[in-house]
DNA sequence: GGGACCACTTGACCCGGATCAAAACGCCGG
DNA sequence: CCGGCGTTTTGATCCGGGTCAAGTGGTCCC
């Protein structure tokens, strides 16, 4: 049970092999958000002039750092990454967990320095857009800006979805059918979800202890919900697990 | 001690009486953004034919309501706003306070509908910027996008501090700090802040009971952080304050 | 002046989840 | 096959902050 069973072999069969055929990975947040109401193959052709697709990153490496000058955004092309925050105490903070055609870096434009590391959790392409570049685009092109408008005001409401004072039941089936969407978006099985990071991390985006992350998973189990394999999770009640997550995912 | 003494007699003295005299309000989101690196005539002059000063909306009432088509953003003029999302639970969850100049609506981007309230905590006057247009405009003129993008930048980063896991007194340090920073911004005293909300919204704010707000503010009283006159703070240690503050706040 | 109402404070108690400690389960290299 | 190490699970205990309840004070209106 691992190669032919393994959900998260990036990038998706539907995606090209390699970005230089003059179209985006099916799944990117550019790719999509451009297409919608007619394709727009001057954009998408511009877009594609800019874009570089970086070497591959190993599990463990960062993409940009804490500190680092802002300069470009980054779409995930294969693989998964973490972002995370180091406070002054030393206290690790997960921001959030990006799959492929996801962005990452936008909330680095405010101070002109990335607030937060970006780290693969995996081996990692990345697809790098210039930010003067991709703006001076923006200007040119409105369905480029007002993609760009829509991701960052997407991400304001899911940041806000994570402040909300809710209990470890709410939280950990919210995460699960948060990723269980996501997957379904690329093509992937909704139901059987491979998580690629440790429980702790988990925790930490969660905010709650790992012990208490092991302690409600084996609870949804117990409960029907969910069947976990390590790492291997499998939805066996969507709708009870929805039940769960109402007030968080609520929208 | 009331009419002198009121520190939060919106507008400032150095704002306009109007609009209409070719320049913004001094603190204003855009007005100030746009003079940065240059004063660009032509942009302010252009967002000035575009914004249209809506009528006093009083103490309770709304700017706008959750599940409202997003049609445009809205800058305070006078007075201060709070947002508010309702859960289905019918809990609120009050996601941010907002002081003259700063802009509100721009999370209703993603979905194309207000994801929450904005609800007047006191006399408020608001400048409506449409949102198709102010997005043309944009394409024209690079500093009102940069702008855009960056006040979107910024609340992601706010959203995620928002977010941590924090105790209750690192919690309301840093949002007293935060307060006072913004006061201080716009003219008024960084130590002597008038809470124009009551205790429960900050406590909803914070993620915090109310009792636990009272409770905090006593002991940083005793403890000689700040003086509490109802809804009046005094800070008078900002250093032991910030010292309290400087996980949350770092950056 | 008195009563109703609301915002706030204070005290007593309780509980969800953190913390501490230790065992179980891989996984890998030798 | 064994030993070492990181991850995960499980149990026992603790504590920050929530909840409940009562009391205080201010304001408005009759």
């Amino acid at each position: 049970m691992s190669a032919p069973g393994n959900i998260l072999r990036w990038p998706s069969p539907q995606d090209p092999g390699d970005g230089d055929d003059q179209r985006f990975c099916s799944t990117c947040a550019f790719g999509r958000v451009c297409m919608v109401g007619g394709y727009d193959k001057r954009a998408l052709e511009e877009l594609h002039c800019l874009v570089e697709h970086t070497a591959p990153i190993h599990a463990g490496e960062e993409a940009f750092r804490y500190g680092e000058p802002f300069a470009a955004i980054y779409a995930v092309r294969a693989g998964m990454v973490k972002t995370r925050r180091i406070d002054e105490q030393g206290r690790e903070q997960i921001l959030g967990f990006f799959l492929p055609g996801e962005l990452i870096g936008l909330n680095g434009l405010y101070t002109a320095r990335y607030p937060c590391d970006a780290i693969a959790l995996d081996t990692v392409t990345l697809c790098r857009f210039s930010f003067p570049q991709l703006s001076v685009l923006a200007t040119r092109l409105p369905g480029i800006q007002e993609t760009l408008f829509k991701l960052m005001s997407k991400d304001i409401v899911n940041a806000a979805l994570l402040g909300g004072d809710y209990s470890a039941d709410e939280r950990l089936a919210a995460f699960l059918l948060n990723l269980s969407e996501r997957f379904a978006d690329r093509g992937y099985s909704a139901t059987r979800l491979h998580l690629m990071m440790p429980r702790a991390d988990i925790a930490n985006y969660l905010r709650l202890a790992p012990e208490t992350v092991s302690r409600v998973l084996r609870r949804f189990q117990d409960d029907g919900l969910i069947a976990v394999d390590k790492r291997e999770v499998t939805i066996t009640s969507m709708d009870r697990l929805k039940h769960l997550a109402r007030c968080v995912l609520q929208q």
